[in-house]
DNA sequence: TTCTTGTCACCTAGGTGTTAATAT
DNA sequence: ATATTAACACCTAGGTGACAAGAA
């Protein structure tokens, strides 16, 4: 069993249409991709990894006049798909289960040659994350008659890439929540509290002080 | 097998009586204890972790006007020592021997009631950093009967614990060495290259490349 | 037009020695 | 006198969106 973290801000986003900067160098998501894990054998050992699957085979384009994604034709080739593992694997189900994983090394690129082995994506197109999980089985079990691993994918993390964010409203919800993006705040600094998301105030009471917590788990 | 990393650094710090600052809340070593371990076997786990002697029952002063460390009578009371667990225990041997072990989340403090896990000194007393690499044994094989951990030792990674630099030529070398400490070098920027030791510069040849990849091992 | 790139100011987070004030 | 503390300016390292310039 797995369980999104930040489920609330992640709809939030999927609400106004999920948009994710890829860049050159490469760019990490926000939100970050992260869960929590139950149910896993604590002694064994797991192999977690991301990768990232097209939502459909449409090229997409941003109509400002109508504030609307629409689409602009078939998709353009994809580069061979690349997986992230997460940097703990592997680990055993203990070390898994014991705090939230967090994907937060993974960086999105739409440079088709990267070598820094980053996630390859085309530039306004869809795509949905998927996490999945793998017992690793070094000793050579029988594996063939074993369902090795399982995967997860959670529809509200779908987001479109792109080089420039599309939606102001996207734009406002990411330098409202994001910590970094602090510089970019409008509000007063005195009730200007960390990670309020003043956008969207309201809507969702007690999401303010999960967000101020998203920055906080790491895999130390 | 265990070789010390940076060795010609901790050397020129020795000779001139390394002083290792410790303060409330804690403050890392400079040089950083890194090694470099040989013929494990790969695919058993070991512990890594330090710990840190008193190298004698004495108290110490420095005498400025001399320049020179003198007895200042019998040391004063240890709280109970403390040990620092390598964050990457328990591991099998081919990950510590992938690269060096870097111990740059030790901190050491003076304050004796610490609750963040720091290693508690006391200031002006003189201590020996340990290094002991403990066999994992979870299976219960009979542990009595083999050797399960060897402890090393590097005389020249010997420090006088200190709230505040006593030899002025210690602070220069930190300073000189130190990548955060640039603030406070005054040669010019130009020629300033990182992490060049201008204190001792032609002492050493090839010592100012080696300072530069010092900051880089860190176990990812 | 539409999309991409590189640079930038502005952040977070945390490691330095300095300095002045305070203990002891 | 000597030793400690806390605030501080100055760094490293790296994550933000804004913006102007460039490319398709």
């Amino acid at each position: 069993q797995v369980q999104l973290e930040m489920k609330p801000l992640w709809d939030e986003f999927h609400e106004l249409g999920t948009e994710m900067i890829v860049t050159k160098a490469g760019r990490r998501m926000f939100p970050t991709f992260q869960v929590r894990l139950f149910a896993m054998d604590p002694m064994e050992e797991y192999i977690l990894l991301m990768d990232f699957v097209p939502v459909d085979d449409k090229r997409y384009r941003y109509a400002f006049h109508t504030s609307n994604w629409v689409v602009a034709g078939k998709a353009d080739p994809n580069s061979p798909p690349r997986i992230h593992v997460h940097p703990d694997s592997p680990a055993p189900g203990a070390h898994w289960m014991k705090q939230v994983v967090s994907f937060d090394k993974l960086k999105l690129t739409n440079h088709q040659l990267d070598d820094n082995g980053h996630i390859i994506l085309n530039s306004m197109h869809r795509y949905q994350p998927r996490l999945h999980v793998i017992y690793n089985n070094p000793k050579g079990k029988d594996a063939s008659l074993t369902e090795n691993f399982k995967t997860f994918s959670f529809k509200e993390t779908q987001f479109t890439a792109v080089t420039a964010y599309q939606n102001h409203r996207i734009t406002q919800l990411k330098i409202a929540s994001n910590l970094f993006a602090k510089g970019f705040r409008d509000c007063d600094p005195e009730e200007c509290i960390a990670g309020n998301p003043s956008v969207t105030a309201g809507s969702n009471p007690g999401l303010s002080e999960a967000i101020a917590k998203h920055h906080q788990h790491r895999n130390l």
